[in-house]
DNA sequence: GGCTATTGACTACAGACGTAATCGTCGTTT
DNA sequence: AAACGACGATTACGTCTGTAGTCAATAGCC
């Protein structure tokens, strides 16, 4: 039921999820560099987050304080099975396998992801 | 420098990519059947990826046949690198690891994953 | 030789998205 | 009290996306 998020969104919400609650101008003061955003900008989205209720807003005098209200964890989940599925098949094994045939995993990165499967069989 | 491709086009792709040259009617008649469009929005479609240059058209008679430019796995390796760097800082392990945890790995997948792993250290 | 079916090109149109300006309100400053 | 400034709400606007309809050319049929 979740709506999606759209890239614009998602950097708003990456800073609510380091911090919060938020003011607007926070959010703003906090937003990457590189997106260069108004004020402005930044509360329209927030708006739309809200729209979407990812997001939720209390009062607090005369200006609100932003939170998410979907965790970073359930978010990063549901993207990361949406990837899967459209690209492999919605199998786990391929993606590895693929990512371990493309980009070059060093020693160590195969070292931390054997030592993690291994805890993982208890 | 490749634009993007959306979800529409993305379908027509995986047609294109799973065989190909194909006329536009016969993406059509491959497109999976969810999407029930109408052959017009295929050819729309077509004509999106034509100008976005990530398919070519070579005419045979009246009509073209298309056929991909991208190598899917070139596209496949984009895509999962774009979602590693929003959603993980770019890291493989902790992609690995939040799916070990969210999604329920098998003993086999696990097994498949490590003989993997084994293969790559030489 | 006119009619019909096929096919690509062009046009349409509503909704999402990125980016913002403007408006209205209310508290603050002078 | 009048002007100013901070803030949320509303409106704007071009582009992209999903989904198609319409038009023009051509090729085959009768």
């Amino acid at each position: 039921m979740t709506e999606r998020i759209s890239d614009a969104e998602h950097t708003v919400m990456e800073v609510l999820w380091e911090e919060s609650p938020l003011t607007a101008q926070e959010v703003a003061e906090r937003v990457p560099a590189e997106r260069a955003w108004s004020a402005n900008t930044v509360k329209t989205l927030l708006g739309r987050l809200l729209a979407k209720s990812v997001i939720a807003h209390e009062e607090d005098g005369r200006r609100y304080r932003y939170r998410p209200l979907v965790a970073r964890n359930d978010y990063v989940t549901g993207e990361s099975r949406r990837m899967i599925d459209r690209l492999f098949g919605g199998k786990l094994t391929p993606l590895v396998a693929h990512l371990a045939e493309r980009e070059q995993l060093t020693d160590q990165d195969i070292a931390e992801i054997e030592a993690l499967l291994k805890d993982l069989k208890q």
